[in-house]
DNA sequence: AGATTTTTGCAACTATGTTGCTATTTCGGT
DNA sequence: ACCGAAATAGCAACATAGTTGCAAAAATCT
């Protein structure tokens, strides 16, 4: 896995100047690490993956900087660990849309996004009003499916 | 909110031991606190009510035992505190089945188990398969809807 | 009631997240 | 390229969440 070549190095500088963002070596960091990733990362995760290269607060202030500008969201988890995906398109300055539900693989532990599977409308009971579904699906995920079968 | 009365003592006593449980003064009362609220609990929730009458430690450990008998079960969340809520019947020792979604109210705060209301079927792309689906509605709840049309 | 088993409380530790303050870096204008 | 203002990073200190080992206390069994 390279530090950045020049092309990652424009593609973060540009989705951060996009956002009007100052560029910073941790900003640029982070935003790497998802891209070159397929999964969610937690804070946890960034903090080895760039192996003690910025402070743990950089790091927090960084995903909440990231999270406020529509470049990342959140993802609920049952081990106290909040996990962070890219958002596509839709996503922006303060607002975020997202109808897509997110997998936790009980192998590899990684939680992705699934894009193509849209959250489904929920009826609730007279009385409750829906403002955002989270989905979250636990079981085998494609790459552990297929690692199994060989 | 009365400390114990004689009728809900013998509920959690009978709750306790149907699981072949110790019956404990700290398992007593963490089960009572389940049973007078509508809502599902956190830690924290649990070490401030019980007035500081137990020991962190105490708590972990009960609510450990209490979800690996099938008493109760926990709720993921995006603010990393897991909430843990009453488990209806189908429930026992090492086995849980859950068909109902959670419901987060942004006014007050508070998480419930809409038991009425089941998970639909996801369909997902070929190659993963679902063990668990958790089902995470955030909005308003009945009460506080109530409580605004005021 | 006494022995055995289980549970509790304490201490010590790790992980996760926040806030205030100062030094450093980034950026816009010259 | 340089300067000043504004934004960001790092540090310290703190808060909350969760875990483990061990000895004392209690619940259960006979
Ligand atoms: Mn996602
Ligand atoms: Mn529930
Ligand atoms: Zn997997
Ligand atoms: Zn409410």
């Amino acid at each position: 896995m390279p530090r950045a070549t020049a092309a990652t190095e424009k593609k973060v500088t540009d989705l951060l100047k996009r956002q009007t963002l100052s560029v910073t070596e941790s900003r640029k960091r982070i935003l790497q690490l998802f891209l070159e990733q397929p999964g969610a990362l937690s804070h946890g995760d960034i903090e080895k993956r760039a192996g003690g290269m910025f402070d743990r607060v950089t790091i927090y202030r960084t995903l909440q900087t990231f999270v406020d500008r529509g470049l990342i969201h959140t993802i609920p988890s049952a081990d106290n660990a909040i996990r962070y995906a890219l958002c596509k398109d839709e996503c922006g300055d303060g607002h975020h849309r997202h109808e897509h539900i997110h997998f936790v693989c009980t192998e590899c532990e990684q939680t992705f996004c699934l894009d193509e599977v849209v959250t489904p409308v929920i009826r609730l009971p007279k009385g409750y009003s829906t403002d955002q579904i989270e989905i979250l699906v636990q079981g085998k995920c494609k790459q552990c499916t297929v690692a199994e079968r060989r």
